[in-house]
DNA sequence: AATGGTCGTTGCAGGCATTGCAACTCACCT
DNA sequence: AGGTGAGTTGCAATGCCTGCAACGACCATT
């Protein structure tokens, strides 16, 4: 609605990708080198863009905390935070919280695995949208019209045999997981890693968010590791519960 | 420079104490309801707002997900966070990776203690930066001038009473940690945490990270941690030494 | 040392995007 | 019903943004 702004928020996505210069800027924007210094200049006196010592650009320190400030105003993180810790401490698993924004499913809590570690946190990443447990049971409670056109604006890449293929194999796929009130992933993302998922409901039933546990079959199988189910559930539903006001932690919030 | 980005970009901070509807948002930029709603609408555009179910905005996923890539171009983080974890397996305390920019340090990465767990991840959170170990060391390294003026621009907030009190205070203290090549944080943010830090130093000598092992004194005094001093100093050196392209991990990266 | 090229920066004038106003809708409350 | 408050939209005026061109700094080449 504003192209200035506009313009500005554009550079973001593109030194996410690495530094870049001005000429490279204003090239990409496609405006001239002047007016990509004056929207940079902006950005730099908020600090959401760093100077370098070569000069080039690239995502600035206050980008990174107000990001790290939105994620703890959500107050679905504090709730479910000790109550993932406990999941985790029960079955030594990684632990992974998400939630659903605008076409968009992200991770915004994670207890590592108890065994050796790996990636470092991808908190803040989005997920494979297509095939993630978190995704299917967020996606699942959306309204039925949104749902259709997310669906088909979605793209589906074949991580592995086992993707979700496309649009039609992905609601079928959602149908269920709304049925069964729990989702799997198993290997659609990643080969050898399986992932058990339950939703977290507010106080009028809606998805808030969800939840999964997820472990490389090396260590137990996709059997084993929906043995765990119940706990996984037990877990979420917890959450819920706490988050709808029911058995308030300290000070009660209710209704919205 | 940039009117219009200036006041949008102002919104953001603005949302990250909190939720708040369009009035708001007017009041505080001190422009008219229409022309936040227009800002507003452009961020949402980008993902970096998001408007909640009563209306209100706050800060968007689009956000998080750009500082999370932000944080993955700095490869100083890739190569120190092995080297993190070793140590953390070594003495079991909790291990922060922070660095400068623009007048604030931030850390990038963190080790949790294996002692009982507490706050969760406050990577990407500023440091209070007139007592951190680390931030000591990253402003020792800055120039003179440079230095003096930070130094005066800044508050001392009193944590506790061991807090570096003004800028004369901190001016000595960045003194003695510039000749001695390491610094602690003696009780002066928590009145129970103890920090050590070393410093990690880009090809051209100059700090370009800083890293520190915190410990509340109940699990080890200020005299026990000190003797961690040569493990951390260790450590700082290694990713010292493979930062500036010695000792290469796989790929060799020369100078700068 | 001189020269050509590249890149970042600045002053300026013209034009268009942005702004604030006012009117409108919609929901909610009295 | 009436009234209040919030969000939204069309419009006209103006002030902000844009692109140009010239300048300066730096580097590489001759």
């Amino acid at each position: 609605m504003s192209q200035t702004v506009d313009r500005a928020l554009s550079i973001l996505p593109l030194l996410a990708e690495g530094p870049a210069d001005l000429g490279q800027v204003a090239d990409r924007l496609g405006v001239h080198k002047s007016t990509a210094l004056r929207l940079l200049r902006t950005l730099h006196e908020h600090g959401m863009v760093y100077r370098q010592s070569d000069q080039r650009y690239r995502l600035g320190a206050r980008l990174i905390a107000l990001a790290q400030e939105a994620m703890e105003n959500l107050d679905i993180r504090e709730i479910a935070h000790p109550h993932l810790v406990r999941l985790n401490e029960l079955c030594g698993h990684t632990v992974h919280l998400a939630v659903y924004e605008e076409a968009e499913v992200l991770y915004i809590d994670k207890v590592e695995s108890r065994y050796p570690v790996r990636m470092y946190s991808r908190i803040g990443k989005p997920v494979a949208i297509t095939v993630a447990a978190v995704a299917k049971l967020l996606l699942a409670d959306l309204p039925e019209a949104e749902l259709r056109a997310l669906a088909d604006k979605l793209d589906y890449p074949l991580y592995t045999a086992r993707s979700t293929p496309n649009a039609p194999a992905f609601l079928k796929e959602l149908e269920r997981v709304r049925e069964q009130g729990w989702a799997t992933d198993l290997g659609g993302h990643e080969e050898s890693i399986n992932c058990v998922a339950a939703p977290i409901r507010g106080a009028d039933g809606k998805v808030v968010a969800a939840m999964s546990v997820s472990a490389p079959n090396v260590v137990v199988t996709a059997e084993e590791l929906l043995n765990l189910l119940p706990q996984v559930r037990r877990t979420a539903d917890a959450i819920s519960g706490e988050y709808s006001g029911r058995t308030p932690p300290k000070d009660p919030k209710d209704t919205v």
